[in-house]
DNA sequence: GGTACATCCGTGCATAATGCACGTTACACC
DNA sequence: GGTGTAACGTGCATTATGCACGGATGTACC
């Protein structure tokens, strides 16, 4: 069997677990958050690329970029997205967590933690260190697929 | 900064790059494929997890299982799954993909083959090794979020 | 600096997807 | 057999989605 027939239904299998109801549901409920699930991949991928625009976002979590502003606008709503003039360039918009918003994914970010250290106690400090550089480096390749 | 926060995004991003549009479009085009976004990834998991039933489809992609029992009339519609009784539970159905919807999978992997081979042209092969190793641990650690 | 074209963005609109509620069948346990 | 639970499938109201469009701005080129 081909390396990448092994490889390929691991990454689904990372997806699934980051994308699994369940996960969510119980991260958020453990921290207490309440928030559409739609909303809160949105927030998560702002905070780790922010600044962003809305055509960024929306290529980022592959929708209609109509979508996103949509939700952007909810989010903004909310309070936990800002909207602030790009001064590059007058048609965008930046969008950057608000203080609450910030707030709130790390109150997620704590009970993710608890959770993550329990699946991983049984791991060596080296053999984590090793899997977060492999994938890092594998997503510095994979990042742009236009080739 | 703890290892959770930098190993969280890092998850992100690869359940992102799974699903970009971009990704699936690209991959169902040079594969000559078409059907619809939402069906694929039901098909695929189908083919890793084989064979389930509705139920536990619909827990691994966080979706309804009303949502799922109607993809999968779709599929089976298309000829590309079939579903044989559980003799084991009357109740249920077991799901997996028909022939040609594994020769459909089969097509779409060599396309997919070709696109990773070349992200990771520079790696040897040992750490491609250890990043499967270290994933899928990770994965059995990961796969029953429930404790 | 003017023209042509591309890009960012928000909204109207028709369509598709989603989840809940409910009924049916079947399992499990006592 | 009686009670509780689970695996469906479907009707239905609600929501999400993407396309198409228009306005504003940027960019390239001459």
């Amino acid at each position: 069997m081909h390396w990448t027939d092994r490889l390929h239904p691991l990454l689904i299998g990372v997806s699934d677990v980051v994308n699994r109801l369940d996960v969510d549901t119980r991260l958020l409920a453990a921290s207490d958050v309440k928030l559409d699930r739609a909303l809160f991949p949105l927030l998560s991928r702002l905070a780790l690329h922010e600044p962003m625009n809305t055509v960024e976002l929306a290529n980022l979590v592959g929708r209609d970029h109509s979508v996103v502003s949509r939700q952007v606008a909810k989010l903004e709503a909310l309070e936990l997205v800002e909207r602030v003039p790009d001064e590059r360039d007058r048609r965008a918009r930046l969008l950057k967590p608000s203080a609450a918003g910030r707030e709130l994914l790390a109150r997620v970010a704590v009970a993710r933690r608890r959770w993550m250290e329990a699946d991983f106690r049984a791991w060596p400090d080296e053999d984590i260190e090793t899997l977060i550089a492999l994938v890092g480096r594998m997503l510095d390749g994979l990042g742009s697929p236009d080739d």
